[in-house]
DNA sequence: TTCTCGAGGTGGTCAGACCACGTTTTCTTT
DNA sequence: AAAGAAAACGTGGTCTGACCACCTCGAGAA
């Protein structure tokens, strides 16, 4: 793998490839242990600094996790490590900010949507009644509702957004129980209208949105 | 920085975290140099082989960029790089990709809705005549819309999901010019359900959403 | 059977060596 | 003196080999 005529891809990147390729053609899920350093520096045919350069990337990338002494893991990536960092690097403005709150907002919303789409009557029950019996917190309320909404994809853009929401928001105090009991009780009706009212008001929106 | 008792991080997050650091107290902007990597291992006092790690994974994140011969520069992020990979590795299920799909779907309207209230009179109007006059290609004509949204946040999600989704779908056909231009027409109208109307017609969406 | 401890495997880190490639400087050559 | 060519230098790219810290597991001791 030392510097052939073309080369031009870099050694770590072309590692991340084919590591990609191992675990597809082993059928390694998340959890599951990937081949070690050594190992793989051998398999690949690369010196180990660069299998490290190319899993130390994947890890903050969040796509794996490394355990001292044990292995290397795939994780079940949610986002996250990563958001952590690019949130201290990009949040820096204060239109970013504001950004990131509108689209916090559109995207529970678009959730709200969804679920009035695919949940069933009961679930959108139980939801009222957990709702009703328990100290609602914010995140725990809308990770409910992303979770209803069933879509992984809008459920990671979400969470990357409440953790870059969150590590500048100070979290100020939070809407009162009654907005989010009506606001499961709108979903309900079924109605999207008073969903997205009833949103309105728990996020004491007054613009349009 | 060698083992000392502590460690617990390893070495080349600090180094990432260090290196922020570096980056806002000299003010360093998109485009401009980083200390080199020997540099920063001397000022770090860490090994330059630790310092690769910490910049190697920046760089698989899209945050800096590197030339050979000349050195590590700061990048004007915009997601991408993390993007193709990413998606190499998610995109795998059947799910995953109606998951990208709905998001991505859900995304550009709450961008057409973003439009609707931000956009002028004109900039509307200056959109239309963009639409007639030209052989509208529908990354190009939302990437207008993102744009006139007015938020860079979304704009690069909007942007991965692009990606992710032209890694699947093989392009297929697009929808005639004339739905582009209705979909112009009923953003100067200001109603938002004519928008959607429009729309779905444009995706050729049955269901909810 | 249970406990202990050490061997072996794994990640974490470093130092040093080359290579490939740009840039800059220096030294020709005209 | 100006222009071009060659060498020196700096930078990233990669490999090797050496330790360290830590975990696991099994052989042998109790």
């Amino acid at each position: 793998m030392r510097n052939q005529t073309e080369s031009s891809t870099k050694v770590y990147i072309e590692i991340v490839r084919q590591l990609r390729e191992i675990i597809e053609k082993d059928k390694l899920k998340a959890g599951d242990k990937i081949p070690s350093e050594r190992e793989l520096s051998e398999r690949l045919n690369a010196g180990r600094s660069s299998v490290r350069e190319a899993l130390r990337a994947l890890e903050l990338l969040g796509l794996i996790e490394t355990r001292r002494g044990e292995g290397t893991y795939i994780r079940d990536f949610r986002g996250n490590q990563l958001v952590q960092l690019l949130s201290s690097f990009i949040l820096q403005d204060k239109k970013a900010i504001k950004d990131v709150i509108e689209t916090k907002y559109l995207i529970e919303l678009d959730c709200l949507q969804l679920v009035l789409l695919k949940s069933s009557k009961s679930e959108l029950e139980r939801l009222k009644n957990w709702t009703i019996e328990h100290t609602v917190e914010d995140v725990d309320f809308f990770a409910r509702i992303t979770e209803l909404a069933d879509n992984h994809l809008i459920y990671r853009i979400w969470q990357i957004l409440v953790d870059y929401h969150r590590s500048l928001d100070n979290n100020k105090d939070q809407p009162t129980k009654e907005k989010y009991i009506d606001l499961a009780k709108a979903l309900e009706t079924g109605n999207f209208d008073l969903v997205r009212a009833s949103y309105r008001r728990l996020r004491d929106l007054s613009d349009g949105i």
